[in-house]
DNA sequence: AGAACTATTGACAGCGCTACCAAGCCGCGG
DNA sequence: CCGCGGCTTGGTAGCGCTGTCAATAGTTCT
């Protein structure tokens, strides 16, 4: 015995093609391929399916059509203030086309990464948007493997496995410690929190230049896999100052330990920049406000996302990008706080290294 | 003439059936409902699924079932520091379940969130997150008319759809001001942007604060539509200023503001909290860490996404909560900026008001 | 022992949409 | 006048899974 399922009231496409005077199909074609019906149907099926209020069932599409309209994208951190503005980038790119986001989580663990990567892809998503370029190789066979549109975000480097935007955090830093050895500095501390890849690698840039300058120092390193946070920026100037008390300079691997640094500073009467030279890194929004105003390391995160997005669904809709590596370049916004009194070098210069 | 369109190598639930020898439906009900199977065949179809590496398919089943595995969730900006707490602590809480988030902004727009809504139940999510209490009334009745659990978020007030959760923002303002005015102030301003209705209602709080204590003053108020940030703080602040030469306490209803409170106050050569206290709002962070410590009222963020999003998975599961509205309460964190020299009244006092 | 249950398992028929193929229509050239 | 090719439209047959009902096996109760 057939039972009744369907509710009645539910609108189908069959409804909007009775409506329309058409077949299904051809009330289906007008969602996927407008321009291949004639005028004349278009505007019937358009006016029916305003009339009635339909809005099409996804679930039935993806199965039917074998694929969604689904970008994956994966990121370490929700807390992290790095990746809302990358994420508000690519949710704006997204908004108006048809595709949707689909957001996960890694913890910053390319173990959880590879299982949600496996899952995601068992969905046949139609893009995926994934952090950094240190993949298990497990993940990037499998990246490797699928026919969808893949962007890496946030660093650029040799090998990409489709598409890739972001910048060198190994030449951002380094430009920023090299403006700090100009200024004079030559005990230049180094304040890292998480020490994700990224991290890693803006201390490898920090390395470089001190090695370069003959300045490099085990003492002024500091660094700790707990999360980046304000109040952590002061502890770890604190353990800097008593491995090294003759520091001159700070540079902080994020925004939030320079924060903490200027903080603490204040608490232990050390004057900025007079005493203590600082900077940090990302350039969050509250840099330039600071008293004094803090030295950061502007990356175009929110660019960096909305170009994403865009690269991916360009890329879905058959119109690879020109090129498949996007670097996004940086600047150094030198501020008040990493500039020497009486030194040459005016406040809000910027050394900038964006891609050419 | 009937085409091949299964891929040859795809795994179905067929195949797995056919692997562990019990029919197709036996295998789908091991995915949804294990404890009706025997045992043995629980451990065939198990071992069967493991090594063929299956993975259902959701649109199948989405289609098949008539019903997602999605929870929509609408918040009003990825920007905000404050939801990004709460969106951490829907996803921890959804990490693990069998559903998945699906993730809107409505850049605080009411109709905005209509139009969302609107596509989210005709997919028919499994639940629904909302930001606020402040729906259109189109909204409202669509929430009331489907049948998921729907809860919404960050306030609490009289009339829930369904489920809610969040506190009262009058009565955290309000107590934060009773606070100032505990220490002495008589001319304590207000500093809003944004002005979303959380804001709003913060308002009405310390509107009636004053209003009780006969200080209320036109003077002493400066809002703005503009997007909150560190240096609108100040902005807001110099025009508090330019308004109110006298005024001896700002309450800031965001922390960002507050901290740019703070630097105008270096800035400006004036001391907190000897000439003047600051209190903010939702006590983020950077808050405790700041010098002085800046006073804030802390609000269970995290909590709050992990709650509503644990309300809606039992709720879906059938275990629909005790009690239907929750209020998490707040805490008014009373830190160094609010504290006048030599008056009564100490450091780090909380003034709490917490669900009883 | 027979009836009345319960616990397991299976068969069937879609869910709403689209891929694929085929057919109808038109104008044009041979 | 016929046939060809381009443009539009329609028919058929699933996509992979689950809701419903029925059937079978195993148990308990009277």
């Amino acid at each position: 015995m057939a039972r009744k399922r369907t509710k009645p009231g539910k609108i189908r496409l069959t409804e909007v093609a009775k409506l329309a005077g058409v077949s299904p199909i051809t009330a289906s074609r007008f969602f996927r391929t407008p321009e291949a019906l004639s005028i004349n149907k278009r505007v019937r099926v358009e006016s029916a399916a305003r009339e009635l209020g339909y809005v099409p069932n996804l679930a039935a599409r993806a199965l039917a059509s074998q694929r969604t309209e689904v970008i994956g994208v994966l990121i370490p951190s929700l807390t992290n203030n790095v990746f809302s503005d990358v994420l508000r980038g690519i949710y704006d790119a997204v908004d108006g086309s048809r595709y949707t986001i689909q957001l996960a989580n890694t913890r910053y663990s390319i173990l959880q990464e590879e299982k949600l990567l496996r899952v995601f892809l068992a969905q046949k998503p139609a893009g995926l948007i994934v952090t950094g370029i240190d993949q298990t190789p497990e993940s990037r066979s499998m990246m490797e493997a699928t026919d969808c549109p893949v962007v890496q975000l946030m660093e650029i480097g040799d090998n990409p496995v489709d598409m890739m935007i972001g910048f060198s955090h190994a030449d951002a830093c380094h430009a920023a410690i090299s403006h700090l050895l100009d200024q004079g500095c030559r005990r230049v501390g180094f304040l890292g929190a998480r020490m994700d890849p990224r991290v890693q690698r803006r201390f490898l840039g920090y390395q470089q230049a001190m090695k370069d300058a003959g300045l490099l120092d085990p003492r002024l390193i500091v660094t700790t896999p707990l999360p980046t946070s304000v109040t952590l920026g002061g502890t770890l100037f604190a353990d800097l100052l008593a491995k090294a008390p003759d520091t001159d300079a700070v540079f902080c691997a994020n925004d939030d330990l320079a924060l903490g640094v200027l903080f603490e500073c204040q608490r232990r009467q050390i004057s900025v920049p007079e005493q203590m030279l600082i900077s940090g890194f990302n350039d969050l929004e509250f840099m330039a406000s600071a008293v004094p105003t803090l030295t950061s390391v502007r990356t175009n995160r929110y660019e960096m996302g909305r170009t994403a997005a865009t690269m991916v669904i360009e890329a879905m809709d058959g119109r690879r990008p020109e090129q498949k590596v996007v670097d996004l370049g940086y600047t150094v916004m030198v501020r008040q706080s990493s500039v020497r009194p009486g030194h040459a070098g005016r406040v809000s210069a910027e050394r900038q290294r964006a891609a050419e």
